[in-house]
DNA sequence: ACCCAGGGTCATA
DNA sequence: TATGACCATGGG
């Protein structure tokens, strides 16, 4: 088996799947709000959710905000946790008005702008950095559970690292360019939707040379060295 | 009838 | 600080 590094993970699973040029939205404050929305939800709920809400109010941070909480629910109902979204999408968008919107937002230092995003009620680690990468344009690596499980089969991670110490980890390592980070975070997501799923495990994983769990059976070896 | 999905908060020990 | 309950829809 062989040891990839993270670079090469990367390479190849760019090789395998070429650019991916996220974020699906229309605008950075979308990317923000689709952010929340697909917390622990498959994106297809969320697209759902935005063909359900465009049609009600703008998708901008006064409406929303000016939205009854109830109506904003209903509006979101396909995206599953509908109350809580609806409660956290306001509290964001009363903090992005607050805060004087991107055209104060965009002149904060990063690690500044993280901790205010951090602070604002649902917006987490991964909801932050979502927001910090593509609608900030932050070279900040995004961790989700499909990067989680990813390099866990690729026996680089024993299970119980938080997310700051992986975050750190990933930065660490790689070159500090956006469109890199941006990427790799979406190829970890292609890849973990179409390959890389619970159940079946693998099947025809581009990583298989070097994926502990990928099925022996199939192509096991093709004479390649997964570089 | 299950399992899963691009998390986060809150109460409890 | 570390688990567990809770939130909820839609597709496979």
């Amino acid at each position: 088996m062989n040891d990839l590094s993270i670079t090469q993970v990367y390479e190849q699973l760019h090789a395998a799947y070429g650019p991916q040029s996220w974020w699906p939205a229309d605008s950075p404050f979308e990317v923000m709000v689709g952010a929340i929305l697909t917390q622990n939800t498959a994106w297809t709920n969320v697209e759902k959710a935005f063909a359900s809400l465009r049609p009600v109010t703008p998708i901008a941070p006064e409406p929303l905000a000016a939205l009854a909480v109830e109506r904003l629910a209903a509006a979101i109902k396909p995206a599953g946790y509908f109350n809580v979204k609806a409660r956290r999408l306001q509290a964001f968008c009363r903090w992005f008005v607050d805060a004087g919107g991107f055209e104060r937002l965009i002149h904060e230092p990063t690690a500044d702008l993280r901790a205010a995003l951090l602070s604002v009620h649902g917006v987490g680690p991964e909801t932050a950095d979502d927001m910090l990468l593509y609608a900030f344009g932050r070279p900040v690596f995004v961790v989700d559970a499909y990067t989680r499980r990813l390099f866990g089969r690729l026996q680089k991670l024993a299970g119980g690292e938080d997310y700051e110490h992986l975050r750190r980890g990933f930065e660490a390592v790689l070159p500090p360019e956006v469109e890199l980070f941006k990427e790799y975070h979406a190829l970890i997501v292609v890849h973990g939707k179409q390959v890389c799923r619970p159940q079946p495990r693998c099947a025809g994983c581009v990583l298989r040379q070097s994926c502990p769990t990928a099925p022996f059976s199939l192509a096991a070896n093709t004479g390649l060295k997964g570089r």
